[in-house]
DNA sequence: AGCTACTCCTGGTAGC
DNA sequence: TGCTACCAGGAGTAGC
């Protein structure tokens, strides 16, 4: 599951072969990608225009377009669980689970690859209306520990939700999410508003340190997720401490692992080293 | 306000 | 071996 690192990532690979160039042609082979636009509208905006630039927010890859040198919109990716982004040259054989295809003006194609149809590849007038309700960046200054420790208390939920939540901050998913918890001694299911100001600290700097890392190690890599045939795969994966190490011994205390569902979502924990709360329904 | 449940999808896998 | 049933899961939305 791209997570911040993993489309990070993504996004400084395809850089350099998307930046500067025209965008000749779209194919597009499910049109639920485009997220509510049609094949023919979607057509009809991005012909044309040149990528001026390619940056990520939060999990998102933003394709910002020019026509005619003027502003003309931008492309709103999001990979979901298997989405994947490749440029190519032209004459390789494509994935019969791509679902966009972007001709550039240097004879190389842009590839949105996913399997299970759940990511999005859709064109904004404005990109930043579509990224408008997500929380901070959580490796910019905005992202504070003293703004961390005062939203946290200012809400009553609990903390794996909470941090999945894309508008309070944004990026995170499940596996960074556990990561980080076990890194700051918390557990998921912890409310938010009794988390005490050491270990708001913590949880921030768990968040920072394990995200900056997992960016360094080029992100995480699944059967599902892997990079282009120009690229290796990430590394991070090697350095997981509790997610998808069920019944493994933890890496503090020895004991063993366990999984549990929070939030119907698998959620990995350390029940020595993260002190449950007590009684919750 | 904050929770659960449901939806979207399909490859992989457990169970028979 | 071959079938079916179920699972994973980010985000949006509906309902309590």
């Amino acid at each position: 599951m791209p997570e911040l690192p993993e489309v990070e990532t993504v996004a400084r690979l395809i850089r350099p072969s998307l930046e500067g160039r025209g965008i000749t042609g779209a194919h597009v082979s499910w049109e639920r990608t485009l997220g509510g636009v049609s094949r023919r509208v979607f057509h009809e905006r991005v012909k044309g225009t040149r990528i001026d630039g390619v940056r990520r927010r939060a999990k998102f890859i933003v394709f910002d377009l020019s026509r005619g040198g003027r502003p003309a919109g931008g492309l709103v990716g999001h990979l979901r669980m298997t989405g994947r982004m490749h440029v190519e040259d032209a004459e390789l054989e494509p994935s019969p689970y791509c679902r966009v295809r972007l001709e550039l003006d240097d004879g190389r194609v842009f590839h949105f690859i996913d399997v299970r149809k759940f990511g999005r590849l859709e064109y904004h007038e404005d990109p930043e209306e579509r990224l408008a309700d997500l929380g901070p960046e959580p490796l910019e200054d905005e992202f504070t520990a003293d703004w961390l420790l005062r939203e946290l208390r200012a809400r009553k939920r609990m903390l794996k939700p909470l941090l999945l939540d894309q508008s309070f901050v944004a990026g995170l998913g499940n596996i960074y999410v556990d990561e980080s918890l076990h890194a700051s001694k918390l557990h998921p299911l912890r409310r938010s508003d009794t988390v005490r100001p050491q270990a708001a600290r913590r949880l921030w700097s768990a968040i920072r340190e394990t995200l900056a890392e997992a960016i360094e190690r080029e992100g995480s890599s699944f059967d599902t997720f892997y990079r282009t045939p120009e690229g290796q795969p990430g590394s991070y994966q090697h350095q997981f401490r509790v997610y998808g190490r069920a019944g493994k011994a933890c890496g503090e205390c020895g004991r063993g692992i366990t999984r549990i569902v929070v939030a119907q979502r698998g959620t990995h924990v350390c029940r020595q080293c993260q002190r449950a709360p007590r009684i919750r329904a």
